[in-house]
DNA sequence: GTCTATACTGGGATAGAC
DNA sequence: GTCTATCCCAGTATAGAC
């Protein structure tokens, strides 16, 4: 019962690190404390057991998400708390994003299903606070939520990549807060 | 001379297709109708062979960015040719983004330079065009340049990495759409 | 300069004992 | 359920012939 569970978990926690390609079960089998029977046991292979950890990041990304767009009065505010919450490990990488370059996970249904799903998740959360926003008339009445929103999504996971490139945190902030100061431009 | 030549397009070629880690000596051989002799002639090993790939795809960025942000009378529109520049096939992804995920990369000094400076560069050329922007009373006073263009030079990144994840271009097109109408909204 | 043959390592997966 | 031993394949790199 707990081995499985300690198989999701170093699963997850270097697949963070390494994506998915490059982790290898060895490396999850000594993480994870376990033996090379334990995880065929569990799991029909690695991709089965990469998509029990993709399926566990999504719930906990859904739930994060959902807190910061709920909280704030104003359009502006809640997207701010999604785009400032706690981004642990900015240099890491987004658990997700760094996972939709490898050609091994996109040429994965299962894979790529559960990481396409789960950004089309936020945009669409990400549209509806815009929405509101528009129809409040906090923003002016021209502006288009589905593509402000993949704007917004997308200057977060750009600045992931900027960020990790330049080998500088501060990057992803200039990159948050760069949208957010055109974000308020925006308003009626 | 032009076995040399062929390495080098070959490994341009798979490298954007899987990136680096997934990139083997031998698909290169294979595609630059080459055997294993010629590669290690040329040079030390794959990592070097990478170098000198990465190195002529700057040339090429470096001669596109220029000539997109400079050709256009208002700062937004250079930013509109930026961003709109024909990004052969948005699928594949930027051929030096997919490489800032892999650790591989990150951990190899000569490749990460690399990477790296193409980045700053280019994140360099926005703001001198946003700051030009400013200047010339097109954008508010009060508009950041510098996180300006880290949000464009994002947004672009961020484009292809949700394209990507929903296998479908139009998301890409979304994001530098909504990027640019936000831009346009900060005019002064 | 370029090839073929080979060495060595580590990958993912299975078999069978416990 | 879990472990160890083993298989097969692909990876990078080297050696030595042509």
């Amino acid at each position: 019962m707990t081995t499985r569970d300690d198989l999701i978990e170093a699963t997850r926690e270097l697949m963070w690190e390494r994506g998915y390609g490059a982790t290898s079960p060895r490396e999850i089998l000594d993480a994870a404390g376990a033996g090379k029977g334990s995880m065929y046991h569990h799991f029909q292979g690695k991709e089965a057991l990469a998509q029990a950890a993709i399926e566990r990041n999504s719930e906990q990304m859904k739930a994060q998400v959902g807190a910061s767009l709920g909280s704030g009065s104003s359009a502006v505010e809640r997207v701010r708390a999604y785009l400032t919450r706690d981004h642990e490990a900015v240099m890491k990488g987004c658990q997700f994003g760094r996972l939709v370059q490898e050609p091994e996970v996109i040429d994965s249904p299962a894979l790529r299903t559960e990481v396409g799903e789960m950004f089309a998740w936020i945009r669409g959360q990400l549209a509806a606070v815009i929405t509101d926003g528009v129809e409040r008339g906090e923003f002016r009445a021209d502006l288009d939520p589905v593509r402000t929103a993949a704007a917004v999504a997308a200057a977060l996971q750009g600045g992931y990549v900027l960020a990790r490139a330049a080998q500088n945190a501060a990057v992803f902030d200039d990159a948050v807060e760069g949208v957010l100061a055109l974000l308020e431009a925006a308003r009626a």
